[in-house]
RNA sequence: UCUGACGUAGCGCAGUUGGUUAGCGCAUCCGCCUGAUACGCGGAAGGCCGGUGGUUCGAGUCCACCCGUCAGGACCA
């Protein structure tokens, strides 16, 4: 029996579902019970515990799912192993906050032990409710054994790959500008720096400072640039000097003598005027073009040449407070200006760290501000430190960490440069540095600016921009690998990946890897004071090898920290070449850990990782040395074939034959100069078996050492004794399990090679991934850090496909914050309209990577359109399924594909098409189409189509072939539906399936289906069943009804009304033949009795016209000309082709023959019919209402109207009635005529007429009236 | 300021290598309770395809510029 339903709770299914996945373990079965050789690597993205799962979240799960789903259904194993990221800012922001504390007070306050406490407390609180989330979402991954980015052995991985990455040669320290809180004491990260409110609009105090230029003998041209005063325009608004190319020098003299300069000053903007005591240069644009302009001081009214970029000139000159142009010289360009000298601004110390002073240029110069001459003081911008850098000018810091002026900065000494202390006294130190330059004359302007500039988010007080020391990852130096790389990696959408990523890796700045915080994994990094000496460790081991060598130089008792977080670690102090070394006290970015991921998640290298800290190449697999070889593969055998134990043969019999998960276990292997009684290559897991042999103090130190010696190897050990083995083998077998578990796995490839490199492999070739998918906001985030970790330590991808999905919006298009209170809670949408239509919703509605403006009713569209059809869809095949007794299963149902009338195998061929089409998309990780393409076989042609036509079929008469080729595909639809729909909607999906094949019910299976839709595999689409022909015919019945109904609904004739015939003009045989094939469900569809072709040519009125497409490439320019002439020549044109097949035009003087495919010939009236066309089909229909077709309309109405008052009585669909009618002449008569027509369908034993019948009086078209009254029989 | 995505009917979205009359769903209007469904069915109305210019015989589609929304980055001298 098919379960019947009454009405549909999504909800309530997911409810139900989830308890049988649950019982039953489908998730873990749906892996297990693929083939490990045949898998596809998924790898999770670490959500961060610390705030609550939003929509986004599920947003995001649900592509993840959808293509791990898939991939499982084509019969992949898809391991997907759950993680968590939990270092990092925001958690330490929380917690500071919950506690009440800065960043200052730890340490003092609160200790980084009890500190680090609460933030591991902190980052997992809301675990629980993520794992309630994803369960309920049903999102598949392995929550059991999570990753976590915090345990031990995820630590060592980081620090594995930190130390492959040092090794290369690709880290370095410098020192770097970074935003910074004198309040606060602490650097910001953007993070920080992009909280809501850090950006505020100030009014500051901006100074344009006149640098005064020494005058060199190169660059005298300078000031003997002539200069000309400003010529009223003339015939023209340009300058007789403007667009003049410059000679270098001298080139002037015959136009107009000028004196020279006594001095020049080169003029530079700036916003912070605290940072001018530390100016160590100037930088201007290489091709931007300057002048010198002859003014006078608008403060002293001193003589002054100034240089500044010609642009900008009118920026500064001659407005209102602004000196005038007295005269100006031809304009030069920056490059020109490179390398001249000037007086350092104010008095101070001077850089020892390079040649300060001189003007040099930079790219990063526009002339969109100031006055193309940036003032650059290297110690606090990004940009000044760049380009000092790379010209050598050394850098002045003359502001210490509490944001004050230094003891030798010279006149403002010990000032703080803004009111970091809430001093009520405060001076605006700004002010007076202006004051002093207006006074000494080397201010040429000072004005207040108005902009946006960065704030403590905590402080509120201004941030400054700070030199900080940082360890850097050298990424640049990897980045054209990195694209070239990214070059082999399929990005959905494509855009992201060439875009937004390429763009981003061309033009990669290094990786600043250093957060001076204390939630995060420790660098790895020992130094000694002078830097001289430095050491990275990769291991445990290491650390172990380093502390001891320490301890014996230092005389130290320290050991390993069982927690490698601060501040244990920081106590650890090594020792190398004599020096004391200590740890940098820098944590590693966090996005390291979690582009550590695809190896730490296993712990890689774990107990392979290298000994002792040694650079060498990871341990390779060995072979025992050729001498020996010989010797121990005779002894090997014998103890396999004479010597075996009993215990030895117990356990043979549980590990051979790759009885055990799958993996390959071998016995009397030769290991080395060993020989191990079990070993599993794959795992490099050795199992040994001891008796009481074992058991002598000679023994069990051979045995040490040989443990030793293996495990140096790179083996896994682990023993049981015979005892053990004879008493209860299923116990060492699950240890056995328990402990592969927790080893990495060697591909098969590699263990053949012998010497491949072990690589970070943690299921069977779970490197790289196949498949991750996260937000674009990853995309310089995660999908980054993955990438640029694979490339430089394994030169190699990290993903070969991503799916980048966009953001959720409200519904209005703005985005949710708790702030504004648009957030929508996953929750309450789950539990309101249920997983599936959640997910379906969000998949279908847009694709993944647009933003998605979410939007409740859409859901309930979406449950109510297509969950809701599918399911009465389903209930409709229980019904009559169950009242016949159909049975998917008997062999009576099985028909020959050929023997399945023209609409099963239309609906057939639409299915096996549509298995093709989704199929392909999903491969593709484009689910929204595939959606969509499920939702429209659904809606349009399952429900509204191939139900709607054999609804009869159904419920008429006695179980027949027919009958039976009904059931068979309606319910073959249902299934592969259930099947393809899976992915998205796995609730929903589960619920159809196991309806469909009786597995709910414990009931056996239907053969070839198993009692999960995530446990089977997507039949192949069955090429044969496709009948594009069959499709197409189809179509035009769908159309030809469709213009039928229109056409009655234009004359307001009900469907009700039969009517006697529509004409299809036809004058295509094919077309013809397509029809006729289909006109038996046009006619049922429209309630006509006939469909009648027109192929007489002279009376149809045709029309013709280019068509574009084929004949606009044949004549290319002259298509408009052609199209012109064959409107003017229409009727010569289709007699022409229609009777030759060709017919000629005649264009320019040159003949063009037209044949028929370069034109289209519709037909578009039919003289006398009324008719309705849609592209080149047809209809006209004969409104005619004889009296024979409103009898019989009259007798259908009365059919409706009895089944009405059966429905209105309750009656059951089978109950047999009696009727007795009384009613208007016309109505008596044809319920006369149609007696028989109207019992057999009202399943009436009588119909009589009678004059005076006491029931419902009915009022029927065309002012007929009736009077019936219903009784069962 | 740079980069990317998006802009098509009231709303949410399709629109193949350019080709004639730009589609779908919801909502709207009109008409239908036909035996699985009113969580339904049929029909209709609704568009300067963000704007301007260009390429082309022909542009929603290609190019340029501009405008708007969103995101990310750089910078804020």
């Amino acid at each position: 029996m098919f379960k019947e339903y009454k009405s549909l709770s999504l909800p309530e299914v997911d409810k139900q579902i989830l308890e049988f996945w649950e019982k039953n373990d489908v998730f873990k079965r749906s892996i297990e019970e693929r083939d490990i050789d045949n898998s596809f690597v998924f790898y999770e993205g670490p959500p961060s515990a610390n705030g609550k799962p939003g929509i986004h979240h599920v947003m995001a799960r649900t592509i993840k799912d959808i293509f791990c789903r898939y991939q499982t259904l084509t019969g992949k194993r898809v391991e997907r192993k759950g993680g968590w990221d939990t270092h990092g800012l925001p958690i330490e922001l929380k917690v500071e906050s919950e506690l009440g504390i800065t960043k200052e007070d730890i340490g003092t306050k609160i200790s980084v032990d009890d500190y680090n406490k609460a933030c591991k407390e902190t980052v997992m609180r809301f675990k629980g409710i993520w794992d309630d989330i994803t369960v309920k979402m049903g999102y598949w991954v392995d929550l059991e054994n999570p990753y976590v980015t915090y345990e031990k052995e995820y630590m060592e991985s980081v620090w594995w790959l930190l130390k492959q990455i040092y090794d290369k040669g690709l880290m370095y320290k410098g020192y770097t500008i970074q935003p910074y809180s004198p309040a606060a004491g602490t650097g910001l990260s953007s993070h920080e720096l992009n909280m809501p409110g850090a950006y505020q609009d100030v009014s500051d105090t901006t100074v344009v400072a006149m640098f005064k230029a020494t005058k060199a003998s190169d660059f005298g041209w300078l000031w003997s640039l002539p200069v000309t005063p400003p010529q009223p325009p003339e015939g023209g608004s340009k300058t007789a000097l403007e667009d003049e190319e410059l000679p270098p020098s001298g080139g002037w003299g015959g136009m107009m003598g000028s004196e020279d300069s006594s001095e020049v000053h080169i003029i530079a903007w700036t916003t912070t005027p605290w940072t001018l005591p530390s100016n160590t240069a100037l930088t201007v644009g290489p091709k931007i073009q300057y002048v010198k302009v002859r003014t006078k001081n608008q403060y002293t009214g001193e003589a002054n040449d100034v240089v500044l970029a010609k642009e900008l000139v009118s920026k500064w000159f001659g407005g209102h407070n602004q000196p005038v142009i007295e005269a100006m010289s031809a304009p030069f360009s920056g490059t020109q200006l490179a390398g001249l000298r000037y007086e350092q601004l104010l008095e101070g110390p001077t850089p020892t760290d390079g040649d300060a002073f001189r003007i040099i240029t930079g790219n990063f110069v526009t002339t969109d501000a100031g006055t193309g001459i940036v003032h650059t003081a290297p110690s606090f911008g990004q940009d000044d430190m760049a380009v000092g850098k790379a010209n050598g000018i050394g850098s002045l810091t003359l502001v210490d960490k509490q944001g004050k002026f230094t003891e030798d900065a010279g006149l403002f000494a010990g000032r703080h440069v803004k009111n970091y202390k809430d001093d009520p006294d405060y001076k605006d130190v700004n002010v007076d540095i202006a004051i002093h330059l207006k006074t000494v004359g080397q201010a040429f302007n000072v004005a207040k600016y108005n902009h946006s500039y960065p704030h403590c988010w905590r402080t509120d007080k201004p941030v400054l921009y700070y030199p900080l020391d940082s360890w850097f990852i050298k990424a640049s130096a990897v980045k054209e690998r990195m694209s070239q790389l990214n070059d082999t990696i399929n990005w959905q959408p494509e855009s992201t990946g060439t875009g937004r990523f390429g763009k981003w890796l061309e033009n990669l700045n290094d990786w600043n890897l250093s957060r001076s915080r204390y939630w995060g994994i420790p660098l790895p990094i020992w130094r000694s004071e002078d830097g001289t000496e430095e050491v990275c460790i990769g291991s445990i081991a290491e650390l172990d090898a380093a502390i001891t060598v320490a301890n014996a130089a230092l005389g130290l008792d320290q050991s390993v920290p069982n927690d490698l977080h601060r501040p244990y670690i920081d106590e650890v102090v090594l020792f190398q070449n004599g020096k004391k070394l200590v740890r940098e006290l820098d944590l590693i970015d966090v996005w390291f850990d979690s582009g550590s991921m695809p190896y730490a998640q296993w712990g890689f290298p774990g107990p392979l990782a290298p000994k002792g800290g040694t650079t060498e190449e990871p341990p390779v697999y060995q072979t025992a040395n050729p001498m020996t070889y010989l010797q121990l593969k005779e002894y090997a055998q014998k103890m396999r074939t004479e010597d075996a134990t009993p215990a030895e043969e117990a356990l043979w019999a549980e590990l051979s034959n790759k009885q055990l998960e799958g993996y390959k276990f071998r016995r009397q292997h030769i290991v080395g100069n060993f020989i191990v009684d079990f070993i599993c290559l794959e795992k490099r897991l050795i199992v040994e078996v001891d008796g009481g042999v074992h058991d002598t103090p000679e023994a069990i130190e051979n045995g040490r050492q040989r443990t030793s010696i293996l495990k140096q190897k790179g083996y896994q050990m682990i023993r049981f004794r015979n005892e053990a083995v004879l008493n209860d083998v299923q116990q060492v077998l699950g240890a056995i399990k328990h402990k592969m578990a927790s080893c990495p796995t060697f591909t098969k490839a590699m263990l053949a090679n012998g010497v491949e490199r072990v690589s970070p492999f943690g299921g069977r070739g779970a490197f790289p991934a196949d498949f991750i998918a996260e937000g674009v906001d990853q995309t310089r985030g995660w999908f980054y850090t993955l990438h640029a970790i694979g490339t430089m330590v394994f030169d190699s991808v990290a993903y070969k496909n991503v799916v980048s999905n966009g953001l959720v919006l409200d519904k209005n298009g703005k985005k949710m914050s708790k702030r504004l209170g648009n957030a929508v809670d996953p929750f309450k949408t789950i539990d309101q309209y249920g997983a599936d239509a959640t997910r379906w919703y969000m998949i279908s509605n847009a694709n993944p990577w647009d933003n998605l403006k979410f939007n409740e009713e859409g859901i309930q569209e979406v449950r109510r359109v297509f969950f809701g059809t599918l399911h009465n869809t389903y209930n409709f095949l229980a019904l009559y399924a169950n009242i016949d007794g159909y049975d998917v299963a008997d062999p009576k149902n099985k028909m020959a594909f050929k023997d399945y009338p023209e609409i099963d195998r239309w609906i057939l061929s639409r299915l096996n098409t549509l298995t093709k089409e989704v199929s392909e998309l999903y491969a593709a990780y484009d689910a929204t189409p595939a959606c969509r393409a499920i939702e429209n076989f659904v809606n349009a042609e399952l429900s509204n189509w191939y139900v709607r036509q054999c609804r009869r079929r159904f419920w008429k008469g006695e179980m027949s072939q027919d009958k039976r080729a009904a059931y068979n595909t309606l319910y073959g639809c249902l299934l592969q539906v259930a099947r393809l729909m899976s992915p998205v909607a796995p609730f929903y999906a589960e619920r159809l399936y196991q309806d469909l094949t009786g597995a709910a019910a414990g009931a056996e299976n239907v053969k070839g289906t198993a009692n999960s839709v995530h446990l089977d595999i997507l039949p192949s689409v069955d090429e044969s069943q496709i009948d594009k022909d069959l499709e197409t015919r189809m179509g035009y019945a769908q159309r030809i009804s469709s213009l039928t109904l229109s056409l009655r609904k234009a004359d307001n004739l009900r469907v009700r009304q039969p009517l006697q015939k529509i004409l299809v003009p036809a004058t295509d045989e094919d077309f013809q033949r397509h029809v006729a094939a289909v006109a038996d469900i046009v006619k049922s569809e429209t309630n006509i009795k006939e469909v009648e072709f027109l192929t007489d040519g002279d009376f149809l009125k045709k029309s013709i016209k280019a068509n574009f497409r084929v004949l606009g490439k044949k004549v290319g320019k002259r298509m408009k000309d052609v199209a012109k002439l064959i409107g003017a020549n229409a009727e010569a044109i289709i007699k022409g082709i229609e009777t030759a097949g060709e017919a000629t035009l005649s264009l320019d003087g040159e003949d063009l023959v037209l044949v028929a495919e370069d034109v289209l010939i519709a037909t578009e009236d039919i003289p006398g019919w009324k008719v309705a066309t849609d592209g080149e089909i047809t209809v006209a229909l004969d409104v005619t209402v004889t009296e024979e077709l409103a009898k019989e309309g009259l007798a259908r109405e009365l059919v409706n109207r009895i089944q009405n008052m059966r429905k209105d009585l309750g009656f059951e669909v089978t109950d047999r009635i009696r009727v007795r009618l009384q009613g208007s002449p016309a109505v008596e008569a044809a319920a006369t005529a149609y007696k028989a027509y109207i019992s057999a369908e009202v399943l009436a034993d009588s119909l009589v007429l009678d004059g005076d019948v006491d029931g419902e009086t009915l009022e029927l078209p065309g002012e007929e009236t009736a009077v019936l009254a219903v009784g069962k029989v």
